[in-house]
DNA sequence: AGGACTCTTGAATGAACATTCAAGTATCTG
DNA sequence: CAGATACTTGAATGTTCATTCAAGAGTCCT
């Protein structure tokens, strides 16, 4: 036996960020052989295919937002001030000036859709998750008697969701701070009452 | 001299459903000359090079676009009914099987982004100008007395149209009428006085 | 009718692409 | 140390792509 050179993650990590940059049909395997350090037949030894690696680095960019999700919504903070705190984080990735402005997931579910239902399939799924999340988070906030709006909690975690989507292609038409801050406020204030 | 033998607005309504089905990159030339049915050499004798049909097309969806609008708020009606049904129409087009589901616009800025300035440049501009258009409705709304609230007409129209494209990228993921639906209502009642 | 002009045709071009594979190299086992 | 068993390498492969262009065909004017 003979183990392997590279670090997964790692790989991982620099073709996400590849496909973060250059979406998912301009991420042309000499970038991401470049940006990986690793060799063709490298990648298809461990990976299978550009698809191969596309998927497991649209899985890795999941569990880390789901990962800074969690570590946001703690049991021991109001949820509209973890909410609050999450949009505004999402401003601010969106007026990045590095791959880090685009969310991985939406992105290449609106370039992929029509040519590719696996992929399709699996990051509308990553999405859906990190909503029904956020249900959750609203439900337990609505039971702990924050002032939000007595609606069912998974069509307040939608619209949140709809809006945070909304921002990201908002900022590639107008990267403003300001404004896209103001976005998350009416946002908030919508499902809060009065 | 001799007229062109082709019906340039019929070229472009086929290219424009090319783009839309297929997305930018993989509309294919060899597509896109089945589509329109002109051969590679009248394509770019026309319009120069697949962006600059592109560029063409996006202009053409853009018009098509702004005359539904401009035809929905008309002067005798209540800009609150023709937001209403202008955010009907999205839900309907969202939920179609065809390539009338997409945007043309905020697909192609999703796509486009970090690879193209000139083409991101203009689908921003054009996605704009409907925001700006409907700002002014706003105002009018405004100053006429209906029920929305007191705030800058710019800031609802922007919240508004973050809605829309946070909902063209929500059906992706799950292209439910009767959600959609819902999320259209959510908008509206957000910028509607109590 | 003839010549000039322009549009159309579609095979040819070369670049870029994802993918493969045989040779090379390292590691582990006995 | 020797043999076996991986993993690594990167040039080669065949495909697909946008684009070009010279030949062909239609239209118009005189």
């Amino acid at each position: 036996m003979r183990s392997a050179e590279f670090d997964r993650s790692q790989v991982l990590e620099q073709a996400m960020h590849t496909f973060m940059e250059h979406g998912y049909a301009k991420a042309s395997m000499q970038k991401l052989t470049q940006a990986t350090g690793l060799h063709p037949g490298s990648i298809y030894c461990a990976f299978g295919s550009k698809k191969g690696l596309f998927i497991e680095a649209a899985s890795f960019y999941h569990q880390q937002k789901l990962q800074v999700f969690e570590s946001l919504f703690s049991e021991d903070k109001p949820v509209l001030a973890s909410l609050k705190e999450l949009l505004a984080n999402t401003v601010q990735e969106c007026v990045q000036n590095t791959c880090a402005k685009v969310c991985l997931l939406t992105r290449s579910l609106n370039e992929i859709e029509g040519q590719d239902r696996e992929i399709a399939e699996l990051l509308a799924r990553n999405l859906q998750q990190i909503e029904l999340s956020l249900g959750e988070q609203i439900a337990r906030a609505q039971r702990q008697g924050e002032a939000i709006i007595d609606e069912e909690p998974l069509a307040l975690a939608r619209f949140i969701t709809m809006g945070v989507y909304g921002m990201r292609t908002y900022a590639f038409t107008n990267a403003d701070q300001s404004i896209l801050a103001q976005m998350a406020e009416q946002l908030l204030r919508a499902i809060q009452k009065p």
